[in-house]
DNA sequence: CTTGACCTTCCAGTTGCGGGAACCCTTATC
DNA sequence: GATAAGGGTTCCCGCAACTGGAAGGTCAAG
């Protein structure tokens, strides 16, 4: 299986895929001439890295999913903290974005938006939190 | 004023302030034995920049904003189009994250997270978009 | 004169790849 | 046999927005 058709099949750029064996996620073994040769294990892999990776998870946290993956004897209560551990890092990057959210929806809101050159958005950056001014 | 206390004063660690000296957001003169010579100018200006990239906007915005800040002849139409489209950016990166969440939390909820070793979150890994496997 | 706290520049590393150069392998066609 | 197309390979640079650290100049105090 050229690279090509294993990036197809686990939904990944093939450039992602030599870099996840240039960082060591996946070793697959290689064929005379040079190519990479693809085992099966290798492709599930990807396809594992790929939705882990579309949850979120970073990198690091890839890796040691798949760790756990192929550890079947592993207890799932560290798969568990793993998630959970990213759950709450992605609750506390929504609540990050709503609040700024609101600031900006009510900087727009306050802004007449034409032609007149006074614009409470640039007046609400002048001033405010954070960087107490003197 | 030195860095140090130009960098308390608009809330910014010394090194970002060089960084944003080096990308050309502000242009401070020196003093004869080349240290830095912060205007009050530069000093708002370092705290517009703190409070823009605090409201998470790109430096290169911030570049946009400081221009339109600087000048007072522009319409506000373009400072409120370069914030509604920001915002437009968070609220679309608020509903990935929140379906990131429910996702996440569902697994989470599936997994029994003691010591045996089948795990839900690895099963919802191992198949399912994206990635269609064979 | 030395110590310590500043300041300066420059270089490397971070995250997760993407772009592109330069080159090899295979197959088909002329 | 030459060659062109369409794979594959390595390698290195670049992105955003800094952060850390090394090496060295400056300044006020003791």
């Amino acid at each position: 299986m050229t690279i090509t058709e294993v990036a197809r099949r686990a939904g990944l750029p093939a450039k992602t895929i030599r870099y996840y064996e240039e960082i060591g996620l996946i070793r697959p073994p290689r064929r005379p001439n040079g190519y990479r040769a693809f085992r099966a294990s290798d492709v599930m892999k990807l396809g594992f890295l790929a939705r882990a990776r579309s949850l979120g998870f970073s990198v690091e946290d890839c890796r040691a999913l798949l760790a756990l993956w192929e550890d079947r004897q592993r207890a799932s209560a560290d798969v568990r903290a793993l998630a959970r551990g990213h759950l709450e890092r992605i609750e506390g990057k929504i609540t990050e974005l709503q609040s700024l959210r609101a600031t900006l929806a009510d900087l727009v809101a306050a802004c007449a938006g034409d032609h007149r050159p006074d614009c409470p958005i640039l007046a609400g950056l002048t001033e405010g939190p954070p960087g107490r001014g003197s």
